[in-house]
DNA sequence: ATAATCACCCGGGAATTTTCCCGGGTAAAT
DNA sequence: ATTTACCCGGGAAAATTCCCGGGTGATTAT
């Protein structure tokens, strides 16, 4: 009767994936039925393999994350999904929990408290650790506690955000999207009252740590 | 005849660590003499195993890879490194090699070229990634161009650019180091002019990019 | 259908910060 | 004695930050 657990396992590192592979698959009970790479994969195989668990990475490259939480989530309102990432992305945790993540690690757990979280992820049961749970008790609290007090970005606002996470002056930016400099100081003044920051370096590090831009490299000028 | 290649897996996220393990336990040729979590453990291990091949990572906790890679080599000369991180952190590929690591790789490597690389760095074959070479010779050929254009920092200067990866203003900086503003403005004109920079974000992103600094939490002020 | 709201766009004006020239000096190390 | 790191400063241009104002078009509410 015993079935298996059937997981998936998605994550763009490949000798961490393969590594999770054989980690799990020497565990009685579980079976990993597919894996993949990036956010795209991660869609197609949930679809195809119907697994009982996915074990999803947050950063990967050509789609998201917490998009493809939320696709999967649309496709399939059952699917399990436990979040297994590098780092507590702030803002990131929240979205993945709202998206319909049931549970959310960090890479730094034993294998042993991944192995639980997987089978308790398969009964539907939250899988959180006490750092997690407590950046996401914080979360919510700034979001309840004043109207004002933690309003989200504008689609624009974003996309200016991450080009500021670039380096870029106000003029670069303006040049890029095709907009006045002039616009751009305004959204930017919004960005860092949204976010009650002082200044770009500081929205250029929120970006990073929530994951709204990543840091590749710097072009060079000229 | 055929001994098996000792290895010593360093990485400070568990599963990923138990998961390198799970792998490598499972090829034939290789065992797995020891693991640790940060660059401390990696030195005492290397010291008290003597293992043919340490597998380690660069962003630790507690002690950089890099000092790692230069204390266990000044306690061992023929230690054989292979450096597998998460990301090309520009400076760190050319510093890691410097220090005396035999092969770099990143983690999105299949795990096919991981033991291959391992079994190269136990030979001293050097085992570099295309893209990894690609970073190395770039650094090399800035180095080598002009005596100006690739110049390190001063303690000073480093102190400085991490507060600027804080996010912090001038003043704020002067008021942390104790210093006039103009010299902190005379400092960071230095910084970018010795990292060809054209702003302090880009500085900051920099910083991170080279582990120089590191993600937390902005201070909020006030 | 009208009104309200919101995202987006553009701008003036002003204070502040940043960036980059230039100059100086001290102390320690080679 | 030269170099290097570190410190301080004047002056000026540029960039940033933050007020204020205006407009459009789309969506939502009533």
């Amino acid at each position: 009767m015993s079935e298996n657990i059937r997981v998936l396992v998605v994550d763009d590192h490949n000798v961490v994936r393969d590594g999770l592979i054989a980690l799990l698959s020497a565990e009685p009970g579980m079976e990993i039925v597919g894996f993949g790479s990036d956010g795209i994969e991660a869609v197609e195989l949930a679809r195809e393999l119907n697994p009982d668990v996915i074990l999803l990475d947050l950063v990967m490259p050509r789609k998201d994350g917490v998009q493809a939480i939320q696709e999967i989530k649309l496709e399939n309102p059952n699917a399990r999904i436990l979040v297994l990432t590098s780092f507590a992305e702030n803002h990131q945790v929240f979205s993945a929990i709202k998206s319909g993540a049931i549970g959310y690690l960090m890479k730094d757990t034993s294998s042993e408290e991944l192995i639980q979280a997987i089978r308790d992820t398969y009964q539907n049961k939250p899988a959180l650790q006490p750092e997690i749970a407590r950046q996401l008790m914080q979360d919510i609290q700034s979001q309840a506690e004043g109207i004002g007090s933690e309003e989200s970005l504008t689609a624009r606002e974003t996309e200016i955000l991450q080009q500021v996470a670039l380096g870029k002056t106000n003029q670069e930016i303006a040049d890029e999207l095709v907009l006045s400099e002039r616009t751009v100081r305004t959204h930017i003044t919004n960005i860092l009252a949204k976010l009650q920051l002082n200044n770009r370096t500081q929205a250029a590090l929120y970006a990073l740590r929530e994951g709204i831009a990543h840091i590749d490299y710097i072009k060079k000028d000229e």
